[in-house]
DNA sequence: CTGAAAGCGCTTACAG
DNA sequence: CTGAAAGCGCTTACAG
């Protein structure tokens, strides 16, 4: 049984003041003199008084609460931006509300309603669908500060704090290119959402489709890799792109199987994410092809765990913390500053070099198809 | 700017009722005609009238939110438990507001009174120190509904859900020994929180001290690793005990390649944890050990991503979702039952045989010091 | 600087 | 079944 709780109007009593004047002490606004600031604290200390913040956000009109909706909570991805804002929250006594879409609009729709219903200060979105999103807009027109994060929606203008997905994928494809690799694979999930498919994205000209910030990342990696054999003056070969279609690790590991085994067999794999890259490792285990000996690999993904297997993957390392800090950041200052223009932000991942792209061209024979 | 809310008063004044008739129906207590209910929805949608929660908690003294103070919500670990929690929460449409305290108490204490100014109908807690928890104490005296998770605290008489770690890791370490390995060793966190050490476990005949319960999960987990020996009737041997001491994967592969180089090295290895496996599985590739031909590995974790890189890794497999589910049920049963008796509930790990623990005897000669 | 009164948006007895 | 009034625990003008 929760027990009575003390208010105002007690502590008031007590200190034989106005509850006006309580509340202007113990709520911190508004004048009171020193000696009435000494009896009314007094009172409320022995009294053992703690504010109801509920009758407060009723009048403030602010609940010191922001919300999250993200795709799932277990993804290490989501974890870590969850931790950065969660910080930066914690250290302004802000609470932070979490739910999961697991990707579907639906359960993302019902997450935004709870929100709202929670009356949240603001929200930090991970939208996971770029143009469904009426519930969004919605949200945004009722005047509720939104931060997007990892993806952005199109005609929903508001801050969103993302991935330089196609320039870091470029940079890192052009390492591999410089080393001398020719046959590059991607493996990536390139669902076929939103309208983009591999034609459209192979057949515009650089610098690819102008909507391309409205796709998922991994048609942001794909055309950072095509970028970046065009800037090098070398043709992609479309067989190099397993197009995985599903966010799964086996599903992965069955095509790169396949591609290892072909006839012309890549030389080096780049791997579009976490997922996609666990089932390229199983893929090399299991045809025997050593990295980065027989084959190099470039993974866009922190690989923290794979390092104490695999010491010499290379990795794009996405600043996932900085990300939910950033968020959070951009949200609290969109409180209050609610009338600010939106702010459109890309973080440049970090390319690290554990030795796994080789330079190719003294001993191309003896690499990729020969040890298969 | 947020936009000017509808609120009952205006609702009602549309449908011609009283705020008393309105809100009885919107809020769905209370008796209405049918042909008031009808009027009453009609003019509130026409207004997008939605309920203020804030208004409504403050008069029903409950938020319909509930609040996890966990300790770092990138671990695995966590993540699965929140997963579990957050699931039955927004089936429930449920708020969960989440804190991470580092595991330390201080955090820890400011996390529940985060909580607690939320007006949370009850919170989950992972605590960080069995001991020093005043402030839990306090927040269960003030009446709010509490479940620990994961660890238990002296003298705090909630409900708890844990894991059996004594009678798993006592199966798991008896596994070991039914297939030959006499020389095992354990390597585990055991740090010297709450008084408990080796001495004193060591040198308490079973079933262990009788207050292992409100230790740390490695020393449980250790005492299982004894029990299993003393079963068996086969002394346990000290040096195969190493006490990592912090939670690091680098110091536990230090301590691992140490003893796996000393002149007795153990045939097999049980890990209490995914940080010791790690550190373990660094060690075992450091010294050249393989798994499972040279030496088997059990862990006490569920190996989720090892499993790609070395498949026949044993694991004693932690239903960690599940018990944050559990978690999550046993609050909501408590806050709607709020005197009934306090439940301790213990979930069983799986243990995942993959081919590690193999029979040992036959060629114990080639096994453990000869591959080194 | 202090207090009496009104109000945030609902719900809850209490009459009728 | 419906409405007028009071109240949840605060904050906010408005007088003094």
């Amino acid at each position: 049984m929760r027990k009575a709780t003390t208010t105002i109007a007690d502590v008031a009593r007590r200190a034989n003041v106005s509850t006006a004047t309580a509340g202007r002490v113990l709520g911190n606004y508004g004048y009171a003199s020193e000696a009435v600031r000494k009896k009314v604290q007094k009172a409320a200390h022995e009294l053992g008084y703690r504010p109801n913040h509920l009758a407060r956000s009723l009048i403030r009109g602010e609940t010191r609460t922001i919300g999250v909706v993200i795709g799932d909570i277990q993804s290490p991805f989501y974890a870590r931006i969850i931790r950065g804002i969660s910080d930066v929250a914690q250290s302004s006594e802000i609470g932070l509300i979490i739910t999961n879409s697991d990707e579907v609009v639906d359960l993302e729709r019902k997450s935004v309603e709870l929100l709202m219903d929670k009356k949240v200060d603001g929200m930090i979105v991970s939208p996971c669908d770029t143009i469904n999103a009426a519930h969004l807009r919605a949200a945004h027109e009722a005047g509720v500060p939104m931060v997007l994060i990892d993806r952005r929606v199109r005609g929903l203008d508001v801050d969103s704090i993302s991935l330089d997905n196609v320039g870091s994928a470029r940079a890192g494809v052009a390492d591999l290119l410089r080393a001398g690799h020719r046959r590059i694979a991607l493996v990536a999930e390139l669902a076929g959402t939103g309208g983009m498919t591999l034609d459209r994205i192979m057949t515009t000209s650089p610098p690819g489709p102008p909507d391309i910030h409205f796709h998922y990342p991994s048609w942001q990696r794909l055309l950072g890799y095509l970028l970046a054999h065009h800037d090098a003056g070398i043709a992609p070969q479309p067989e190099m792109i397993c197009q995985v279609k599903s966010y799964s690790a086996k599903v992965a590991a069955e095509k790169a199987v396949k591609i290892l085994r072909s006839d012309a067999p890549p030389t080096a794999i780049f791997t579009a994410d976490g997922v996609m890259s666990a089932g390229v490792m199983a893929a090399t285990k299991e045809v025997g092809a050593r990295i980065p000996d027989d084959i190099s690999l470039l993974c866009f993904d922190d690989m923290d765990w794979m390092e104490f297997m695999v010491p010499g993957i290379d990795a794009i390392s996405q600043p996932r913390m900085q990300m939910g800090q950033m968020a959070a950041r951009l949200l609290m200052e969109q409180i209050s500053q609610p009338d600010a223009e939106p702010r459109v932000m890309e973080m440049v991942p970090r390319h690290i070099q554990r030795g796994s792209i080789r330079a190719l061209l003294p001993r191309e024979e003896g690499r990729g198809g020969a040890a298969l």
